[in-house]
DNA sequence: ACCTGAACACCGTTCAAGT
DNA sequence: ACCTGAACACCGTTCAAGT
């Protein structure tokens, strides 16, 4: 109810809800801060107090996917039967739904880090891979995965989950064919167990 | 031996030598049609004989990343022994060590296309698919691999391969674990065969 | 056929100054 | 504490003109 002549008070998540839009419809080569402060009605130099530069906008915008792919993972696999395939099929599915939404902000979320030493991973992104470890473990439980290291095959599935979202971001695969590769995923984790 | 005063003659395969080379050292965002005329001595207006925006430049970069690997895939598995494990696991080392290597490249090779229709892969493309496609189904003969569609168990090994370079080029993985990730990604295509 | 030079519109980034 | 306005150095892209 401001009528923000001076102080936006809410600039910092304009800015970041604008830039999401303008990933999902453009890609991140048109996403330019210049251009997001235009489309907030604010000068080209006010998003410096809230991104110092372009880069931290762009890690904000990773954290922030991260955060919402960790959530979608977990409903969906809250959501599924008790069933361990099953379990584990929802949460393939919800990985590719992010992907094939949000290819761009996914490649982001994965894009070679700036060589600026050894940055430890966002808060968000650890969640996703401790969510997706807790289903790797649940299913050693049940012996519907193999034994050894969960952390190796957590690596393993996260590898291929995201190997599968780069080749139908990337237009190597159709979106089309993810029913089939999510299924010959599972089955390949899961063959002859139960 | 030429004083290149004029005609570079020469100028695309500089052009293209130059931009990989920075590409490793700098990463795609470092890359400017500008600079490399700059470093290659020439007007920043003549790239655009060669290729006519920064995109045809990346797309250049990527053809010839493709034609590389599929290349350098070829070479490690015929370098390998008989044994089908050991060749599969050339493949997935070779892959690996191009992406350790070249992650920039590789991102490039692998990332989302620009919504400029329907565009058909590069033949560079298409070799490695057709190479790695060869691997599966001489696998299957010698029943090492499940059976059924070769294509699509092809598809999955590609994004699990993809998946662990992405996971390595973004920090999510060390390099160092590039091995156990090799060993558990051939353990898991050829579980319990042979 | 290939390259130059000037020009245009756009960036990211910085910094004094305003409220 | 947050935002403005001018300034700087850099792009990609275009196009007439040169060789």
């Amino acid at each position: 109810m401001a009528d923000r002549p001076y102080h936006h008070g809410n600039l910092r998540a304009v800015l970041l809800d604008e830039a999401q839009r303008t990933l999902r419809e453009q890609g991140v080569e048109q996403l330019s801060l210049r251009d997001l402060a235009r489309q907030a009605g604010v000068s080209h130099a006010a998003p410096r107090r809230h991104f110092h530069d372009r880069q931290a906008l762009l890690d904000a915008l990773a954290d922030a996917g991260f955060a919402r792919l960790a959530d979608e993972l977990c409903a969906a696999i809250a959501d599924a039967s008790e069933d361990y395939e099953a379990r584990l099929r929802a949460a393939a599915t919800a990985y590719l739904r992010f992907a094939i939404d949000d290819g761009a902000l996914l490649d982001l979320m994965f894009a070679t880090k700036n060589a600026s030493g050894p940055t430890a991973l966002p808060a968000s992104a650890t969640r996703l891979f401790t969510a997706i470890g807790d289903l790797i473990s649940q299913g050693q439980e049940v012996d519907a995965l193999p034994p050894g290291d969960p952390a190796r095959l957590r690596l393993l599935l996260v590898a291929t989950l995201q190997g599968i979202a780069a080749l139908i971001t990337s237009g190597r695969a159709d979106p089309g064919q993810s029913h089939d590769l999510i299924a010959d995923t599972v089955a390949l984790f899961t063959r002859d167990r139960h």
